[in-house]
This record gives structure tokens, sequence and C-alpha cells, in this order.
DNA sequence: TTGTTTTACTTGTCAATAGAAAGTAAAGTG
DNA sequence: CACTTTACTTTCTATTGACAAGTAAAACAA
């Protein structure tokens, strides 16, 4: 992933600049986790693709600082911390899908996790 | 980049199994390219972005496996490589329109080159 | 109230990858 | 026969990623 903050952009093409932001093999699990609706860091470790705790926590605060999502603390429990889309994040739903027809109509042995059936 | 070859799959996912195939920085964008008509390696080393040497050969030889591009030796040249997407690597043009209007809308600035005007 | 568990991290280490710059080799050109 | 073009390859350094272990504060259980 490249260094946040002011860095000098590769050019002004939108699919480089979308890159730059999120182009990883993990902030668009994150994001997609979090819009099936899971909130906390250990639901988030649970993922199936199994992402190292390191890596999470520097994503998740990166993914705030850019602002594709937020970070809130419980009401209830001064230790747990709820995560979630910001509406920058949310309007990711457009590529997501269309990544998600075409992984499905082209990589092999593919499906839906259960929880993001349609 | 992932290692290619036979590697476990972190899940069965679609966006998972998507971002282990194309999920960095410069698969995208060669795919791009060569989308709109780049055809040689020197083509593609002018793109703006600035991608070295190195990593497009590598990148080059990685998409040729996969299958997302075809690599044809020119018929009046024989140093020239014609470069060229499959039918799966055309077939990403439906992820690739999503990419480019999300960053169009949620990356300030950005502006698709005058290649790309549609 | 003391020990255990939960939650959300942080730290350290090692291997793999990215990026920059320079070099190379075969084919074509004047 | 020198020079250029094309498509790489090599070398080096710095960054990143994966894995394992450790930590600290809050909550819960006895």
């Amino acid at each position: 992933m490249r260094k946040i903050g002011p860095h000098p952009r590769r050019s002004d093409c939108p699919i480089a600049c979308t890159l730059d932001l999120i182009g990883d093999r993990w902030n668009l699990l994150i994001i997609r986790d979090l819009a099936l609706g899971k909130q906390h860091f250990d639901e988030l470790v649970e993922s199936e693709e199994g992402i190292a705790t390191n890596v999470l926590t520097k994503r998740l605060k990166y993914l705030c600082e850019v602002g594709l999502i937020k970070k809130l603390p419980s009401e209830d429990d001064a230790r747990r911390v709820c995560y979630s889309l910001t509406a920058a994040g949310e309007s990711l739903e457009g590529p997501l899908e269309a990544i998600i027809d075409w992984g499905l109509e082209n990589v092999p042995n593919t499906r839906l996790i259960p929880a993001m059936a349609r």
C-alpha cells in the first residue's frame, strides 16, 4: 500500500487514483465486511481470509484517515470500538458489485459467502 | 502482488479471488492501457504513472499466465511484441467502468485521460 | 478483590516485493 | 558497420507483508 498523506499522485486518472486509495489485497475486503454488518476488530480478524492483526490495525487507521470508514466507541462497553462505512465507503458498493460479478464469472469455484446472498 | 501459480486461495469469495488475481497498483492500469489500444512495451512504459520496466515485465508475464492478456510477435518487426487483451481481459471493462465512475465522483481532481473520453 | 477473559491493539523478526537505475542483446536502419 | 530501437534483465536498497508473541485497559466471575 501507498504511504498516506500528501504524496504526489501518479496521475489524474480515476483508475490510478482509486488504486492509490484502495488498490491492495485487504482494503476492499474490510469494506466488504463492514458493508455486511461487521463492526468490531475481532469480527474482522475472524474473516476467512485471515488478515494479520497488525495489518488490520494499519488498514483501519488508514481507511479512517481517508474517510471511507469511521470509528466510534461503543456505548455500553468502553473496550469496544464500532467501525462502520461512511457515505463515501458505502458508495463503493458499485465497484464492489462489478468485481463480484466479474469474479463469479471469471474465477473458477468462487461463491458468495452466505452473508452476501442478494 | 501474490506469487502466481497454485497458491492456496484465501477464500472462495469472488472479491477476495479477484483481488488475489489483479488487486495491486499496476495490473488494472496495464489492462486499461491495452483496452485503450496500446500494444507495445514502450507504449506501456510511457504511461503517465511511470511503471518501472522490471515491474512491467513481471506483470505482463503474469497477466499472460493468468490468461487476461496475450502476447504475439509482430509480423513486420521481429523485435516487436504485441500485447492485447483476451476475452477475459476485455470482460474487466465492467469493473473498470465502475471504478472510473467512483473515482471521478469521489477522488478530487480526477479526470479521464483524453484517450478515454466516452 | 483478585484472577481470568475479552477487546483491541503493538512489537519484533524475517522473507518477499517494489522501485530506481543501469546494463544487455537481438533486430532493424542509414 | 555504427547507431538506434525494442524489450527486456540485473543489481541494489527500502518498504511492506506475514507470522508469532506480547501488552494494556476494561469487564466479568469467584
